[in-house]
DNA sequence: GTCTATATGGAGATAGAC
DNA sequence: GTCTATCTCCATATAGAC
């Protein structure tokens, strides 16, 4: 019964459990015999299948992004009110990583500390995306007559939102021993927390 | 000339090469030979030193530790006003991560996808106080005739600015390839333009 | 304290039978 | 396509001279 591009089952079941592992682990940190024993096959069924532990590293860094764009494209949907449309992107982009955390932990893992190179393909393939679709909605508010400040950077608030998704989900049980918190299990909260405090501030209305 | 902690000069060497190589590769992705040629001395003088790459490891990750709790403390700086508070508070996060960005980098990928026991000593370590110093500034602000809206979660806006400040450290060069991004190098300017937003989000007064 | 030399195991990868 | 057996190399760690 192969799977979607033409893999053999067997081979899916490889990329599953290193997709899992080196999300977990680390690229370093996993050997190709750990592998092979969370996918029930041996040693040299994965080099049939791959050609080297990079190899199958990179594809399963391929499929992450793929599913983290499919997920995105999924998720679009409009709405008139920029304030509305901002809170429902970013309960997506929290619902999406929540959805596929192995992926996502593989993403973030990939950016993390990365050299140029490596970080402007990630921006291409993911973040650069997820980016962009932040900002537009901002400068949509921010045009003549929207309802937001136009002294903000738009760019600012887009790295604040993917830097509090991409911590929620990498950091989460350093969330849950943090004191007072009681949101690092349900992200939709957490996003509309977040979401509140970026539209109105912490201060108040004047 | 024997260091701090009583270490003699090649053992200093060795937990210097250890903790860059260890924040940039990652553990396993590391190996004593790595440590040994960037040191300058033999892989059989590290064991030496250190009973095992385990413990040479946990050793830079300590001072890691105590340097961040250092720093920490060395900044604080009373001020009436909460929001100057607020503001310096997060750009001494930022700087003092930018300071010593190999341990940040080493205790950012420690709480990466931490079990429980990990997280649990890196909180009480280090993201504990830092969480705690800001969710009592928010306190502050939000007690009664404060300047702060008490609808807000405090640990939402400790961990955003946590949050930020983590994104900002180990995605620097993600940042940097970002359209629009013309902060990833300028930490006092990404602090103020996020504690600008947190203060009085993007929404327009009323 | 520092080194060279070595032990031992596991790593990634291949050969070849089925 | 899948396996067992094997190759080679490099990993961590130790022994023992200086």
């Amino acid at each position: 019964m192969p799977q979607a591009a033409g893999r053999t089952e067997a081979a899916e079941r490889i990329l599953e459990a290193a997709k899992h592992l080196f999300a977990r682990e680390g690229y370093g940190s996993v050997s190709i015999r750990d592998i092979a024993e969370a996918a029930g096959v041996s040693k040299a069924n994965i080099f049939h299948h791959f050609a080297s532990k990079e190899e199958l590293y990179l594809e399963t860094l391929r499929r992450s992004c793929e599913a983290a764009r499919a997920l995105l494209e999924a998720f679009r949907e409009e709405h008139p009110c920029p304030a509305h449309q901002l809170r429902s992107f970013f309960r997506d982009d929290l619902r999406q990583a929540s959805d596929d955390t192995d992926g996502s932990l593989l993403l973030i893992a990939e950016g993390f500390n990365a050299g140029p190179q490596r970080a402007r393909a990630l921006v291409e393939e993911v973040f650069g995306a997820d980016f962009r679709r932040f900002t537009q909605v901002l400068a949509a508010g921010q045009s003549s007559e929207g309802p937001w400040r136009t002294d903000i950077d738009p760019a600012v608030v887009a790295t604040l939102m993917i830097a509090a998704n991409t911590f929620f989900i990498s950091h989460r049980e350093v969330l849950r021993q943090l004191p007072g918190v009681d949101f690092a299990d349900d992200p939709e909260r957490y996003a509309d927390h977040v979401v509140d405090i970026l539209l109105d501030g912490i201060r108040k209305e004047a």
